[in-house]
DNA sequence: CATGAATGAGACTTCATTCAT
DNA sequence: TATGAATGAAGTCTCATTCAT
């Protein structure tokens, strides 16, 4: 992608998460950026434009840090262990992209083309929790409060390190995980 | 408190929630809570001063809905679990004012003041864990770890009694708390 | 008058000067007067009106401070001087007065009614000059340049004293005097 | 300077004098002077930044057609009539611009620093006295108050031109110079 | 007489977007 | 591609004035 255009939605990230869609101006952007406003019209047709695509573009880095495939020779705790420590990390080394997809997940300003486009991907990442029930390995929880109590978690625990950046060590993580493997696994 | 005052921010929290602070306009606002532009800003100096104003009070339910005293005469257990209910009563049947503190908690738009003063109240509500360490009946976790636990836990749960209401039942108002629960409790 | 009515010209009076008609709500001035708004529209039927009612009121003020009959014992000269100290001493001693009339004399917020009542009292003051002709003592030039020549010097003079207090002393007055004196006289 | 920028000073000035700083809206000054609100903005970021401008621009307008060095072929007197009649065409040629320096040079709305920057340049100008005094033309006063006569005089001469263009002559001009003259002179 | 809540027009200013260069 | 002057609708907030108490 060429350099003005990432650069513009580099800056769109972390002014859109400090100040929220209305409170950014396209100019103030544009200027941060270091190019003129035009420029930023240029590369994208609207400010929503740009916001959409920056929801893409953010939910796509999340989706390749977090993808890959279940591994039959480990343990399911540890498979199930690796993806929540793959969405902590990226959540902890992405504050700006994590905040961000919390905030717009629901705003009015993400189209529902967007969302649904975002969504499609990351539904086959969440497949592992049926392996889980297959092999009597998690409580008979239906699949959306597992999901939805797996989102909790993944929130709570990138907070609290976010928060508290001089409790991120080995320890604290796995003492994290085991909070929340304690929850689901049978 | 005055009527047009509350109907303001009444008006306010849905439309501060739906669209954002810059997102909404005072004209909108007023027109909605059928006064004049000028009557908002007699009974609130600034915009800011009114989204203040409501977060207090919001905090303020929130503390009324949920505090209470702990019962030496029930075990731990149900003691934790009378509260985390109480949270989750309050996200379920408040879900704007429960959005509300989730979008504005960390806003540039609520002054450093007035979360010091929602705060300090909060504070005693979760001294109930401290038993519950000195009971020997939860892991050996840090406070803030613990709390943000909580939060993520309460977080993920309303999020999906509001997302699917048709789950919302006894049964699985239980089952939810046995997730929690058992990540906790030794 | 009314304590209230002449609290309100008062404090008029001083913002006014400081702030200019627009620059200075009622609601300020009001609220300096220490009483409500309602009281200001009860007194004055609208802004204008109280604006208008305070410039005679300080046109009167000047014109009792500076009035008196020609004393035929004395000389031309003293005659003159003494009016021309009785407008200079006002000027220093009522600086907010003084500058009211500079500042409003000209505009468009005194109806040319109120100027019209404010000025027909001054001409028989300013026949002095009349006499200064007959008697051969200033220099032929028409009665407006005349008006306009005392004028001019009337506000250099006082802008000098209110500017520097300090060199405000008899001898300084009276260098001050001459000046103008020597302008006129033939 | 581009069109646009001295098109909305040029209407500044004349909306300024005639109705005031706060009695000119920046919707009219745009309108009049036949750009878009946004335009002017464009150009001054406030509405302050605009009389600020103004009324440098304006103090270098009188400047440049008031500076002159001393001509020492000539006597002192011819020297001051030079300057003061330089004074006085400024004034009868320029109506809104003299008027706007004389309701603007004590306002709160010009900042200090401009006030500084405008004054600077305008000390030399009136070095010339000190020749007159070295020369045992002019009274003995001292510098301060010389500067208040001339600029009362100036005042009310200027003043009387305007409200009475009839009278404009060449011998009426010499008339009121007189009057000064004698005034200062020994 | 006195109050101050209530009004809505209008003030200053910002902003997304366009377009000639 | 890239620029930034220009636009005018819309935003926040102020203000003179009214009126029920």
């Amino acid at each position: 992608m060429n350099d003005k255009k990432q650069g513009i939605l580099d800056v769109s990230l972390k002014l859109f998460v400090e100040r929220g869609f209305h409170g950014t101006s396209t100019a103030e952007i544009a200027k941060t950026a270091g190019v003129a406003t035009g420029t930023l019209f240029h590369y994208f047709k609207t400010k929503e434009e740009l916001i959409n695509t920056l929801y893409l573009n953010i939910k796509g880095c999340m989706l390749n840090d977090v993808k890959g495939n279940y591994n039959d020779k480990e343990s399911f705790k540890e498979n199930v262990k690796k993806l929540w420590l793959k969405f902590i990390n990226f959540g902890i080394n992405n504050p700006y992209k994590f905040q961000f997809i919390l905030i717009f997940h629901s705003s009015p300003y993400i189209t529902s083309l967007t969302k649904e486009q975002a969504e499609t991907r990351f539904v086959e990442v969440m497949e592992i929790y049926k392996k889980g029930i297959e092999k009597n390995e998690i409580k008979m929880v239906y699949n959306e409060m597992v999901m939805d109590y797996f989102w909790g978690n993944i929130f709570g625990t990138v907070s609290h390190f976010t928060k508290y950046p001089e409790n991120l060590n080995e320890k604290n993580i796995n003492l994290a995980f085991e909070l929340f493997w304690d929850g689901i696994s049978k």
